[in-house]
DNA sequence: TTGCTGACCGACG
DNA sequence: CCGTCGGCCAGCA
């Protein structure tokens, strides 16, 4: 129990998750940059795999990869569950991707 | 204990 | 442009 980070990492990457505003998105790399821990982006995959366990919703709908593509959305019990919620947001999605992605990005930094 | 698998990402050839 | 590889680290057999 050096440091309790590690516990603290997951809380984190779900504080973060839930400030992504309503009707934008970001990535798992850009919450695990603002971590300070860019090389975890599969970490906050994993996060978001048991996010639903947790007492408190986490929009976990709004973190896609990179590329802007839908790769959880498996997580959601497959089908269209993740694209419904984005899109009954406003942001649309075509071929299992977010359009205009770029200007739907929600940068963590921008938290301050 | 070891080894492998991930809702990823960047680098390399 | 495409496939491949290493790194990251928590969980499970």
């Amino acid at each position: 129990m050096q440091n309790d980070q590690h516990e603290h990492f997951f809380e984190r990457v779900y504080a973060v998750a839930r400030c992504i505003p309503y009707g934008k998105v970001t990535s798992y790399g850009a919450i695990a940059r603002y971590l300070g821990t860019a090389g975890s982006a599969r970490m906050v995959g994993w996060a978001m795999n048991q996010s639903h366990l947790l007492p408190d919703p986490v929009p976990a709908h709004r973190v896609v990869n990179r590329n802007g593509q839908l790769s959880g959305k498996q997580h959601f019990g497959g089908g269209e569950v993740m694209r419904n919620l984005l899109e009954s947001e406003g942001v649309e999605v075509v071929d299992d991707a977010v359009l205009h992605f770029a200007e739907h990005f929600w940068d963590p930094a921008s938290l301050g």
